[in-house]
DNA sequence: CGCAAGCTTGAGGTCCTTCAAACCCAGTGG
DNA sequence: CCACTGGGTTTGAAGGACCTCAAGCTTGCG
């Protein structure tokens, strides 16, 4: 959908400045889009889901987790429709704590497109820094608390602990299966493709513990998603009507559910490899590899 | 278009066996596809453009040259519409010398996906391996000349080199930002899809000297283009058509030209920024960073 | 209450697909 | 030398998927 961009882009404005004062000034219970997994106790990045995802990678050392919760030096409140990075100032990397985000390009046409959603524990603006991204932007869909990390320090991590190495790896082979993934999707007729979405978030989001067996909070707008699916919004809506007669799913007061998840898989042809929760589990961190491209089939 | 499975996956045949013996019988320049900067000179990875590529992300020291001269155990032929990996042993990765590949995944409908190609110097089946990829495949376009490495040596070899991590950073960041701007594409219509993938083609051809100003040899289909862009054959053959009569481009005899390069890249609205040619040069290694993540805008 | 944002529905048109047939060209065998 | 074959390209016609424009509706909120 055709997307306005001075509204999105030039954010240095008020609304910001309101927005970082409300949070400092908010216990983080307080500012709506928070989850229970979202505490701050004593320093910024505790108990979040953020290492918790890492060790799908292997197990990391205590101390490497201690270097990696020192890493935050400001938290903040991106408001919806808000970049993250209006400045760039390209010495940080930001983690999403809560709220839904979205790497996102800008055609000339106007339309957007987004290229994929930053869920909660995901870390952005690393792989997509420097030249690679520099039309690659970073926004928010809800609320988004988020935690500014210094990017030098975290570079030094990798270099210094073999976990930490291993761990942003694999969160960057992961980030790159998804791509393709979602160009393979590309190729799918509407209904499937935003089934197989459907299918993505939700084990993607019970990898976080922010979605129940048959359904997930899902405070996204149909036109949100029709820019991820690379539809217009009015077609998603047509589709999704589609799925809800069907009985495949239903979505209502921001809320996706799913009676028949095996059923709605198989529609979508969704095949969970791509994410590999599975694939650097105890044994690589065992077997101590270096990093996940040791890992053979 | 629709993809015969069993003649592309099988590939314990007769076939496999006989051109791995022509290869090994013919001096390289014989066998057809092979070019001018694909010579061997006393060991299987000589004056080939891998490190050239490399290269990008920093200089290597010569050690680091050296050490990665001898990863490679084995050059072989793979004849167009196979398979590269057809047992996967997983303990290599493979490397292209010459010929065009592509990395692609088979829907339900039968229907191929190419989601990249890999091109003469490209590294494929590292970022791709193990359960990250379970049903993404890597098959030759073309006649392919293709060396194996040594996939524990190389992930020692990042482990012990920095020049060497920083590289297969660079190579794996540049392969996601490909793919993410591959996604963006499939929301622009057919005719500037097409457009902006022979931008790509051309400046990475470009890159390792394999495309001229105006134009490339490209001996690939019409019907794997199309595969490539997610759409149907007949409509790669129509679209195809409008460019050349609206002189964009001129393809014939498996040879592309662009009579105006800007132009043509006008009209796709092709940024190089995602393929990222500049961006780690000589400063990156000067300022010797351990890594692009390293790198901010 | 009234506004704004999002959702829903309708109608008409465009882009792209499938099916089908013809064509071209290089290689093969009689 | 020519007929045959097979892969790729080209063209036509009909249908479906998806888009845009536009209006009405529903909901939350000041």
């Amino acid at each position: 959908m055709p997307w306005a961009q001075p509204s999105y882009v030039g954010l240095s404005d008020r609304a910001t400045d309101s927005c970082r004062s409300l949070v400092r000034s908010l216990s983080s219970d307080a500012t709506g889009s928070l989850t229970a997994s979202d505490r701050i106790e004593g320093n910024l990045l505790a108990a979040d889901p953020f290492l918790h995802k890492l060790e799908h990678a292997g197990r990391l050392t205590d101390d490497e987790k201690n270097e990696l919760k020192t890493l935050a030096f400001n938290r903040r409140c991106v408001p919806a429709h808000h970049d993250f990075n209006p400045g760039d100032p390209g010495d940080r990397v930001y983690l999403v704590m809560s709220g839904f985000a979205c790497r996102y390009k800008v055609l000339r046409t106007g339309n957007r497109r987004i290229v994929s959603f930053v869920l909660p524990g995901d870390l952005c603006h690393m792989h997509d820094a420097g030249a690679f991204g520099r039309d690659l932007r970073v926004g928010a869909l809800t609320t988004c608390s988020v935690a500014d990390l210094s990017r030098p320090k975290l570079t030094e991590l990798i270099g210094s602990y073999p976990g930490i190495s291993r761990a942003i790896w694999w969160v960057t082979l992961r980030e790159l299966s998804r791509a393709r993934e979602w160009i393979v999707n590309d190729t799918r007729p509407a209904d499937k493709r935003l089934a197989h979405l459907l299918c993505e978030l939700l084990t993607s989001l019970q990898q976080i513990d922010l979605a129940g067996e048959h359904g997930f909070d899902f405070p996204v707008s149909q036109g949100d998603v029709a820019d991820a699916l690379g539809i217009s919004a009015v077609h998603t809506n047509r589709v999704l009507q589609a799925l809800r007669t069907s009985g495949l799913i239903t979505w209502s007061n921001q809320q996706v559910a799913i009676p028949d998840v095996p059923q709605l898989k198989a529609f979508a042809e969704f095949d969970p490899g791509y994410l590999c929760l599975e694939c650097f589990g105890a044994e690589a961190a065992a077997a101590r590899m270096p990093s996940p491209l040791a890992r053979a089939s």
